[in-house]
DNA sequence: TCTCCAGATGCAACTCGGTCGCATCTGAGT
DNA sequence: ACTCAGATGCGACCGAGTTGCATCTGGAGA
Protein backbone atom coordinates (compact mmCIF):
# COMPACT_ATOMS: atom_id res chain seq x y z
CA UNK A 1 0.00 0.00 0.00
CA UNK A 2 1.25 3.18 -0.67
CA UNK A 3 1.26 6.36 1.31
CA UNK A 4 -0.66 8.04 -1.10
CA UNK A 5 -3.48 5.22 -0.91
CA UNK A 6 -2.66 5.07 2.86
CA UNK A 7 -3.28 8.92 2.89
CA UNK A 8 -7.02 7.98 0.94
CA UNK A 9 -7.58 5.58 3.53
CA UNK A 10 -7.38 7.58 6.51
CA UNK A 11 -9.52 10.41 4.66
CA UNK A 12 -12.29 8.37 3.96
CA UNK A 13 -12.51 6.51 7.72
CA UNK A 14 -11.99 10.47 8.79
CA UNK A 15 -15.12 11.23 7.21
CA UNK A 16 -17.02 7.99 8.42
CA UNK A 17 -16.43 9.02 11.94
CA UNK A 18 -17.30 13.04 12.13
CA UNK A 19 -20.53 11.39 10.63
CA UNK A 20 -21.29 8.88 13.74
CA UNK A 21 -20.97 6.19 10.91
CA UNK A 22 -19.10 3.00 12.71
CA UNK A 23 -15.37 2.12 11.58
CA UNK A 24 -16.00 -1.84 10.71
CA UNK A 25 -13.09 -4.37 9.48
CA UNK A 26 -15.56 -4.55 5.73
CA UNK A 27 -15.35 -0.60 5.46
CA UNK A 28 -12.07 -0.32 6.59
CA UNK A 29 -10.88 -2.84 3.98
CA UNK A 30 -13.31 -2.08 1.09
CA UNK A 31 -12.06 1.78 1.41
CA UNK A 32 -8.63 0.20 1.00
CA UNK A 33 -9.58 -1.67 -1.94
CA UNK A 34 -11.01 1.44 -3.60
CA UNK A 35 -7.77 3.37 -2.55
CA UNK A 36 -5.83 1.24 -4.54
CA UNK A 37 -7.70 0.65 -7.52
CA UNK A 38 -8.50 2.35 -10.57
CA UNK A 39 -12.10 3.33 -10.93
CA UNK A 40 -13.48 1.07 -13.56
CA UNK A 41 -14.56 -1.40 -10.72
CA UNK A 42 -17.72 -3.19 -10.22
CA UNK A 43 -19.36 -4.75 -7.03
CA UNK A 44 -17.99 -8.09 -7.79
CA UNK A 45 -14.88 -7.06 -8.62
CA UNK A 46 -14.72 -5.61 -5.44
CA UNK A 47 -15.81 -8.29 -3.71
CA UNK A 48 -13.00 -10.86 -5.48
CA UNK A 49 -10.35 -8.28 -4.02
CA UNK A 50 -11.94 -7.96 -1.00
CA UNK A 51 -11.63 -11.71 -0.41
CA UNK A 52 -7.58 -11.47 0.00
CA UNK A 53 -8.09 -8.36 2.39
CA UNK A 54 -10.98 -9.63 4.39
CA UNK A 55 -12.06 -13.35 3.59
CA UNK A 56 -15.74 -14.38 4.16
CA UNK A 57 -17.32 -10.49 3.31
CA UNK A 58 -20.49 -11.53 1.63
CA UNK A 59 -21.55 -9.57 -1.70
CA UNK A 60 -24.44 -8.43 0.46
CA UNK A 61 -21.77 -6.76 2.70
CA UNK A 62 -20.19 -5.29 -0.32
CA UNK A 63 -23.29 -3.82 -1.78
CA UNK A 64 -24.56 -2.16 1.73
CA UNK A 65 -20.98 -0.76 2.53
CA UNK A 66 -20.90 0.82 -0.84
CA UNK A 67 -24.10 2.22 -0.28
CA UNK A 68 -22.61 3.83 3.46
CA UNK A 69 -20.06 5.02 2.06
CA UNK A 70 -21.99 6.88 -0.54
CA UNK A 71 -24.05 8.24 1.90
CA UNK A 72 -21.00 10.23 4.01
CA UNK A 73 -20.04 11.41 0.04
CA UNK A 74 -16.68 9.28 0.10
CA UNK A 75 -18.01 7.17 -2.33
CA UNK A 76 -19.61 7.71 -5.77
CA UNK A 77 -20.45 4.96 -8.75
CA UNK A 78 -20.90 5.37 -12.48
CA UNK A 79 -23.42 3.42 -14.63
CA UNK A 80 -21.92 1.93 -17.79
CA UNK A 81 -24.65 1.36 -19.98
CA UNK A 82 -25.03 -2.78 -21.05
CA UNK A 83 -22.78 -3.25 -18.16
CA UNK A 84 -22.63 -3.14 -14.23
CA UNK A 85 -22.10 -0.03 -12.29
CA UNK A 86 -18.73 1.07 -10.94
CA UNK A 87 -17.47 2.72 -7.91
CA UNK A 88 -14.57 4.60 -6.98
CA UNK A 89 -13.48 7.38 -4.18
CA UNK A 90 -14.67 11.14 -4.68
CA UNK A 91 -11.11 12.53 -5.34
CA UNK A 92 -12.16 16.33 -6.25
CA UNK A 93 -8.28 16.49 -7.54
CA UNK A 94 -9.18 13.46 -10.09
CA UNK A 95 -12.70 13.92 -11.85
CA UNK A 96 -13.03 13.31 -14.90
CA UNK A 97 -15.92 12.18 -17.27
CA UNK A 98 -16.53 9.00 -18.82
CA UNK A 99 -16.79 7.27 -22.42
CA UNK A 100 -17.76 4.04 -23.21
CA UNK A 101 -17.29 2.21 -26.95
CA UNK A 102 -20.20 0.67 -28.30
CA UNK A 103 -18.01 -0.81 -30.06
CA UNK A 104 -14.96 -2.67 -28.19
CA UNK A 105 -16.55 -1.33 -24.63
CA UNK A 106 -13.21 0.17 -23.74
CA UNK A 107 -13.39 3.31 -21.34
CA UNK A 108 -11.91 6.44 -22.61
CA UNK A 109 -11.47 9.36 -20.10
CA UNK A 110 -12.54 12.65 -21.19
CA UNK A 111 -12.14 16.15 -19.62
CA UNK A 112 -14.09 16.86 -16.27
CA UNK A 113 -15.31 20.33 -17.36
CA UNK A 114 -16.44 18.98 -20.96
CA UNK A 115 -19.76 19.58 -20.13
CA UNK A 116 -19.69 22.86 -18.16
CA UNK A 117 -21.47 24.67 -20.59
CA UNK A 118 -23.92 22.38 -21.04
CA UNK A 119 -24.63 22.46 -17.22
CA UNK A 120 -24.90 26.40 -17.11
CA UNK A 121 -27.23 26.18 -20.04
CA UNK A 122 -29.63 23.31 -18.71
CA UNK A 123 -29.57 25.33 -15.54
CA UNK A 124 -30.37 28.44 -17.23
CA UNK A 125 -33.03 27.34 -19.47
CA UNK A 126 -34.93 24.28 -17.79
CA UNK A 127 -33.40 24.63 -14.07
CA UNK A 128 -32.28 21.46 -14.42
CA UNK A 129 -29.03 20.68 -12.07
CA UNK A 130 -27.40 18.46 -14.38
CA UNK A 131 -25.23 15.35 -12.79
CA UNK A 132 -22.02 15.33 -15.16
CA UNK A 133 -20.75 12.58 -14.38
CA UNK A 134 -23.30 10.09 -13.16
CA UNK A 135 -23.74 8.21 -16.09
CA UNK A 136 -20.64 7.02 -19.04
CA UNK A 137 -21.69 8.53 -22.58
CA UNK A 138 -21.30 6.47 -25.63
CA UNK A 139 -20.12 6.53 -28.89
CA UNK A 140 -17.19 5.00 -30.65
CA UNK A 141 -13.71 5.49 -29.50
CA UNK A 142 -10.82 6.40 -32.50
CA UNK A 143 -9.65 2.94 -33.32
CA UNK A 144 -14.03 1.83 -33.83
CA UNK A 145 -15.81 4.76 -35.21
CA UNK A 146 -17.60 2.62 -37.92
CA UNK A 147 -20.00 4.14 -40.53
CA UNK A 148 -23.16 3.29 -38.50
CA UNK A 149 -23.25 1.83 -35.08
CA UNK A 150 -24.96 -0.82 -33.61
CA UNK B 1 -55.16 3.92 -34.15
CA UNK B 2 -53.94 7.65 -35.81
CA UNK B 3 -53.63 8.07 -39.28
CA UNK B 4 -50.21 9.58 -38.30
CA UNK B 5 -49.38 6.41 -36.37
CA UNK B 6 -50.40 3.95 -39.15
CA UNK B 7 -48.62 5.45 -41.15
CA UNK B 8 -45.52 5.21 -38.30
CA UNK B 9 -45.82 1.89 -38.75
CA UNK B 10 -46.34 1.50 -42.37
CA UNK B 11 -43.29 2.86 -43.33
CA UNK B 12 -41.43 1.07 -40.10
CA UNK B 13 -43.04 -2.22 -41.96
CA UNK B 14 -41.48 -1.03 -45.24
CA UNK B 15 -37.94 -0.52 -43.83
CA UNK B 16 -38.12 -4.12 -42.43
CA UNK B 17 -39.45 -5.57 -46.11
CA UNK B 18 -36.70 -3.67 -47.74
CA UNK B 19 -33.84 -5.03 -46.14
CA UNK B 20 -35.20 -8.86 -46.77
CA UNK B 21 -36.21 -8.92 -42.71
CA UNK B 22 -39.78 -11.15 -42.55
CA UNK B 23 -42.86 -8.85 -41.32
CA UNK B 24 -44.36 -11.40 -39.02
CA UNK B 25 -47.58 -10.84 -36.57
CA UNK B 26 -45.12 -10.12 -33.48
CA UNK B 27 -43.45 -7.71 -35.58
CA UNK B 28 -46.15 -6.00 -36.93
CA UNK B 29 -47.89 -5.41 -33.56
CA UNK B 30 -44.72 -4.04 -31.97
CA UNK B 31 -44.20 -1.71 -34.25
CA UNK B 32 -47.92 -0.52 -33.92
CA UNK B 33 -47.86 -0.55 -29.92
CA UNK B 34 -44.30 1.84 -30.51
CA UNK B 35 -46.25 4.00 -32.81
CA UNK B 36 -48.90 4.67 -30.35
CA UNK B 37 -46.54 4.89 -27.39
CA UNK B 38 -44.59 7.72 -26.35
CA UNK B 39 -40.58 6.75 -26.34
CA UNK B 40 -40.28 5.62 -22.67
CA UNK B 41 -41.44 2.20 -22.75
CA UNK B 42 -39.51 -0.77 -21.17
CA UNK B 43 -39.57 -4.29 -22.96
CA UNK B 44 -42.02 -5.63 -20.11
CA UNK B 45 -44.59 -2.46 -20.35
CA UNK B 46 -44.14 -3.23 -24.46
CA UNK B 47 -44.86 -7.02 -23.61
CA UNK B 48 -48.08 -5.88 -21.74
CA UNK B 49 -49.43 -3.64 -24.32
CA UNK B 50 -48.55 -6.40 -26.80
CA UNK B 51 -50.96 -9.04 -24.58
CA UNK B 52 -53.90 -7.16 -26.42
CA UNK B 53 -53.13 -7.04 -29.72
CA UNK B 54 -50.70 -10.00 -30.29
CA UNK B 55 -51.67 -12.65 -27.17
CA UNK B 56 -49.42 -14.87 -26.29
CA UNK B 57 -46.33 -13.03 -27.27
CA UNK B 58 -43.29 -14.21 -25.10
CA UNK B 59 -41.18 -11.82 -23.50
CA UNK B 60 -38.05 -13.73 -25.40
CA UNK B 61 -39.61 -12.58 -28.41
CA UNK B 62 -40.43 -8.67 -27.27
CA UNK B 63 -36.67 -8.67 -26.60
CA UNK B 64 -35.27 -10.48 -30.11
CA UNK B 65 -37.85 -8.56 -31.91
CA UNK B 66 -36.62 -5.06 -30.28
CA UNK B 67 -33.01 -6.11 -31.34
CA UNK B 68 -34.18 -7.02 -35.56
CA UNK B 69 -36.20 -3.52 -35.15
CA UNK B 70 -32.91 -1.87 -34.14
CA UNK B 71 -30.65 -3.89 -37.06
CA UNK B 72 -32.61 -2.22 -39.31
CA UNK B 73 -32.89 1.06 -37.96
CA UNK B 74 -36.53 1.34 -36.91
CA UNK B 75 -36.20 1.38 -33.34
CA UNK B 76 -33.59 2.89 -31.16
CA UNK B 77 -33.02 2.58 -27.21
CA UNK B 78 -32.37 4.67 -24.75
CA UNK B 79 -30.57 3.71 -21.20
CA UNK B 80 -31.83 5.23 -17.81
CA UNK B 81 -29.71 4.69 -15.03
CA UNK B 82 -31.38 3.08 -11.38
CA UNK B 83 -34.22 1.45 -14.45
CA UNK B 84 -34.71 -0.86 -17.11
CA UNK B 85 -34.03 0.29 -21.20
CA UNK B 86 -36.70 1.86 -22.90
CA UNK B 87 -37.25 1.81 -26.46
CA UNK B 88 -38.47 4.04 -29.12
CA UNK B 89 -39.19 4.58 -33.14
CA UNK B 90 -36.52 6.27 -34.65
CA UNK B 91 -38.47 9.68 -35.82
CA UNK B 92 -35.84 12.53 -37.05
CA UNK B 93 -38.33 14.83 -36.85
CA UNK B 94 -38.88 14.23 -33.11
CA UNK B 95 -35.79 12.96 -31.66
CA UNK B 96 -34.43 14.70 -28.42
CA UNK B 97 -32.50 13.89 -25.51
CA UNK B 98 -33.39 12.03 -22.27
CA UNK B 99 -32.86 14.04 -18.74
CA UNK B 100 -34.08 11.97 -15.43
CA UNK B 101 -33.87 13.38 -11.54
CA UNK B 102 -32.53 11.70 -9.53
CA UNK B 103 -34.88 12.21 -6.92
CA UNK B 104 -38.04 12.10 -8.00
CA UNK B 105 -37.62 10.20 -11.11
CA UNK B 106 -39.12 12.40 -13.76
CA UNK B 107 -37.94 12.33 -17.27
CA UNK B 108 -37.32 15.55 -18.76
CA UNK B 109 -36.93 15.85 -22.39
CA UNK B 110 -34.29 18.41 -23.84
CA UNK B 111 -33.54 19.79 -26.98
CA UNK B 112 -31.66 17.50 -29.51
CA UNK B 113 -28.68 19.38 -30.16
CA UNK B 114 -28.12 20.27 -26.50
CA UNK B 115 -24.53 18.17 -27.33
CA UNK B 116 -23.77 19.47 -30.40
CA UNK B 117 -20.67 20.93 -29.06
CA UNK B 118 -19.10 18.72 -26.91
CA UNK B 119 -20.24 15.80 -30.02
CA UNK B 120 -17.61 18.36 -31.68
CA UNK B 121 -15.04 19.03 -29.48
CA UNK B 122 -14.53 15.26 -28.54
CA UNK B 123 -14.77 14.44 -32.23
CA UNK B 124 -11.72 17.05 -32.56
CA UNK B 125 -9.71 16.61 -29.63
CA UNK B 126 -10.40 12.78 -29.05
CA UNK B 127 -11.45 10.75 -32.15
CA UNK B 128 -14.28 9.99 -30.35
CA UNK B 129 -18.11 10.07 -31.90
CA UNK B 130 -20.28 10.50 -29.63
CA UNK B 131 -23.73 9.17 -29.63
CA UNK B 132 -25.37 11.91 -27.62
CA UNK B 133 -28.73 10.65 -26.80
CA UNK B 134 -28.22 6.62 -26.26
CA UNK B 135 -28.02 6.97 -21.98
CA UNK B 136 -30.34 9.42 -20.24
CA UNK B 137 -27.89 12.09 -18.52
CA UNK B 138 -29.21 12.40 -15.19
CA UNK B 139 -29.31 15.43 -12.40
CA UNK B 140 -32.06 17.05 -10.27
CA UNK B 141 -35.64 18.90 -12.01
CA UNK B 142 -36.56 22.04 -11.30
CA UNK B 143 -39.17 21.03 -8.59
CA UNK B 144 -36.73 18.73 -6.91
CA UNK B 145 -32.74 20.46 -6.89
CA UNK B 146 -31.65 20.14 -3.17
CA UNK B 147 -28.62 21.08 -2.17
CA UNK B 148 -26.93 18.03 -2.69
CA UNK B 149 -27.87 14.66 -4.23
CA UNK B 150 -28.40 11.36 -3.11
C1' DT C 1 -12.25 -3.31 31.42
C1' DC C 2 -16.90 -4.91 31.21
C1' DT C 3 -21.68 -4.32 29.57
C1' DC C 4 -24.85 -3.27 26.29
C1' DC C 5 -27.39 -2.47 22.12
C1' DA C 6 -27.99 0.07 17.65
C1' DG C 7 -26.31 -0.85 13.83
C1' DA C 8 -23.37 -3.90 10.75
C1' DT C 9 -22.72 -8.44 8.93
C1' DG C 10 -23.50 -13.31 6.93
C1' DC C 11 -26.57 -15.93 4.69
C1' DA C 12 -30.10 -17.49 1.70
C1' DA C 13 -33.87 -16.59 -0.84
C1' DC C 14 -35.69 -13.41 -3.84
C1' DT C 15 -36.53 -9.80 -7.66
C1' DC C 16 -35.75 -7.90 -12.05
C1' DG C 17 -33.96 -7.27 -16.66
C1' DG C 18 -32.23 -9.82 -20.06
C1' DT C 19 -30.33 -14.17 -22.69
C1' DC C 20 -30.08 -18.92 -24.57
C1' DG C 21 -31.01 -23.68 -26.37
C1' DC C 22 -34.16 -26.15 -28.48
C1' DA C 23 -38.47 -27.83 -30.48
C1' DT C 24 -42.13 -26.05 -33.28
C1' DC C 25 -44.26 -22.96 -36.42
C1' DT C 26 -44.67 -19.69 -40.36
C1' DG C 27 -43.60 -16.04 -44.00
C1' DA C 28 -42.62 -15.73 -48.40
C1' DG C 29 -40.09 -17.42 -52.51
C1' DT C 30 -40.76 -21.12 -55.92
C1' DA D 1 -49.26 -26.24 -52.39
C1' DC D 2 -44.23 -27.14 -50.95
C1' DT D 3 -40.29 -25.89 -48.67
C1' DC D 4 -37.08 -24.29 -45.24
C1' DA D 5 -34.48 -20.32 -43.21
C1' DG D 6 -35.63 -17.79 -39.94
C1' DA D 7 -39.04 -16.40 -36.22
C1' DT D 8 -41.50 -17.86 -32.19
C1' DG D 9 -42.88 -20.14 -27.56
C1' DC D 10 -41.17 -22.03 -23.74
C1' DG D 11 -38.47 -22.74 -19.84
C1' DA D 12 -34.23 -22.66 -17.78
C1' DC D 13 -30.68 -19.81 -16.97
C1' DC D 14 -27.63 -15.60 -15.86
C1' DG D 15 -25.82 -11.39 -13.62
C1' DA D 16 -26.74 -7.47 -10.77
C1' DG D 17 -28.75 -6.02 -6.98
C1' DT D 18 -32.12 -6.36 -2.71
C1' DT D 19 -34.33 -8.06 1.45
C1' DG D 20 -35.62 -10.45 5.88
C1' DC D 21 -33.77 -12.34 9.59
C1' DA D 22 -30.56 -14.27 12.97
C1' DT D 23 -26.06 -13.29 14.73
C1' DC D 24 -22.16 -10.47 15.73
C1' DT D 25 -19.54 -6.23 17.00
C1' DG D 26 -17.97 -1.20 17.39
C1' DG D 27 -17.79 2.02 20.52
C1' DA D 28 -20.30 4.76 24.13
C1' DG D 29 -21.15 4.68 28.93
C1' DA D 30 -20.55 2.57 33.69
Amino acid sequence: MTSASRQLVDIAIGHLRDQGERVTKARRALVTVLAESDDHLSADDLADRLAELEPGTHRATVYRTLESLEKVGVVSHVHLPHGPTTYHLVDEDHTHLHLLCRSCGQIVDAPHDLLDDVVQRLADSAGFRLDPDHVALTGWCRSCHPDRGQ
